[in-house]
DNA sequence: CCGTTGACGCCAT
DNA sequence: TATGGCGCCAACG
């Protein structure tokens, strides 16, 4: 197992423990990585989950709610029907009061 | 080898 | 509020 991959089950593994009707950011993801600063690559990471089974890529989004990776999907409308699906708001590609949706992986790590 | 490009985020203006 | 620059770092031509 080379490292590279590792980093991608480490972002995949975290996906798949965000709850259902919850989402996290980029960010939040690299900074469980102990990367805060290498959100990007975290995005990266995300563009290779599609080739990953049972990875609710529709759950991660930019830290201002927006779902700036719905062009990837099958359908550019698939992200918001999705989160929609789970009770989520989505208008104009922006989650509705996002801060009442959002799960941070690092509190599973913080745990005080 | 080098310049560009990105499912990002923070800061300056 | 909006826009631009920079850090981040792997992939690609």
């Amino acid at each position: 197992m080379k490292k590279e991959e590792d980093f991608f089950q480490a972002v995949y593994q975290i996906v798949r423990l965000i709850p259902f009707g919850k989402v996290t950011t980029y960010g939040a993801i690299a900074e469980a990585l102990g990367s805060k600063k290498s959100a990007r690559m975290v995005g990266w990471a995300m563009n290779a989950s599609h080739r990953i089974p049972d990875i609710p890529a529709h759950r991660v989004v930019n830290r201002n709610g927006l779902l700036t990776g719905k062009m990837h999907f099958s359908t550019s409308e698939e992200m918001q029907r999705k989160l929609e699906a789970e009770g989520i708001s989505v208008i104009g590609d922006k989650i509705q009061d996002f801060e009442r949706y959002i799960w941070k992986p690092i509190e599973l790590i913080t745990l005080d």
